[in-house]
DNA sequence: ACTTAATATATCGGCCTGATACTATTGGAA
DNA sequence: TTCCAATAGTATCAGGCCGATATATTAAGT
């Protein structure tokens, strides 16, 4: 999902700012599916409003820097279904962590079990960080989601427990891999 | 993790073409955590010869177009060992799956059922596709990345699967939300 | 007093994806 | 048998996105 449709959802469910948007990905229930840099999301919403799928209105603050409160517009809202009819794509998962332990031949087991109770740590404090985030009231969407991600979270965790001693021995070198063997590498 | 980085990590494990590396990335085991293009591969792949990290050498094919054979110098794998000594950062994870499903207000109940249905068979297919990976006579670590990614993949399965009927009733819209409860969204 | 975090918008180099181009062979369907 | 799709290969490019950085003010912690 590109960081356009991101934030026509994201307005979709309440007027927002730039700052909010990115707090919104970062740290609250989006934060377990999606990301978007300042790099991405001001240029983006810079866009929207260029073609009237959004308007803004500057909110002069005192204290604070002032805000661009961006409203979606019905065509915004009209865009955003369209959008939504696609099928999604795939998920996609990206652990440097998976890959480390992959390449890990040159490194010590000790590292290795550094790295796995490091990430036992790194999930544990995911898991609770998602908990928090659940509410009676919220919606049934979040409510999905948010658990979803915690019940991903959690079978993580339990693998990575479970597991934490499975590097013991040393790994075997390879040389020129055949084909066949490359693909169920 | 860069592609620099992945290619020089799956040099360590044999000798590749790019398009193999690809293939790798794509099918093999290294599908569940990372992805890379041709347009990353090729040119990650010249930049490493360069820098004298990875050595090439053509193969002429008569029935197939050329080969270039990549393999990891001493240089090559010093640096990796460098690369890897740094911690990994935090596992990525993204699903137009799940953000199609927060920002569904606009979509059909049938459609949210249809959308969870189409993605609990995708990811039967996806764990069935890893399980075939598993082999008595692979490495460690391989087991344990195919492993634990079958063990997230159905993890995942099963909350859909107990979950998929969450989205009874309508949605309610929301206006403009207070920032402290924005986090919580 | 000093430094870190939070609030807020914005730009930019460089990496990366997805599409596309080109060529040739093999296997299966019509 | 003829044709199409898939496989095997290398390669480039427009455009999207990240990560770092700049700027400025305030609150809070040490």
């Amino acid at each position: 999902m590109d960081v356009r449709t991101l934030c026509l959802g994201i307005l979709s469910l309440g007027d927002a700012t730039g700052y909010e948007i990115k707090k919104m990905v970062a740290e609250g229930s989006f934060s377990f599916f999606s990301e978007a840099s300042y790099g991405s999301i001001y240029p983006a919403l810079t866009k929207l409003t260029d073609e009237g799928l959004v308007t803004c209105r500057a909110l002069v603050q005192e204290k604070r820097p002032d805000k661009k409160i961006y409203s979606l517009t019905p065509a915004g809202r009209e865009e955003l279904t369209q959008l939504l009819a696609r099928d999604p794509g795939p998920d996609r998962n990206r652990s440097e962590f998976l890959a480390a332990l992959l390449f890990a031949e040159a490194v010590s087991p000790q590292r290795v079990q550094e790295l796995i109770d490091d990430r036992i740590d790194q999930h544990r404090s995911k898991i609770a960080a998602l908990e928090t985030l659940l509410d009676e009231d919220m919606s049934t969407a979040s409510r999905f989601v948010v658990e979803y991600g915690i019940a991903v979270q959690r079978a993580a965790l339990d693998y990575l427990s479970e597991h934490r001693n499975a590097f013991g021995a040393g790994n075997e070198p390879a040389k020129r891999l055949e084909a066949s063997r490359q693909a169920a590498l």
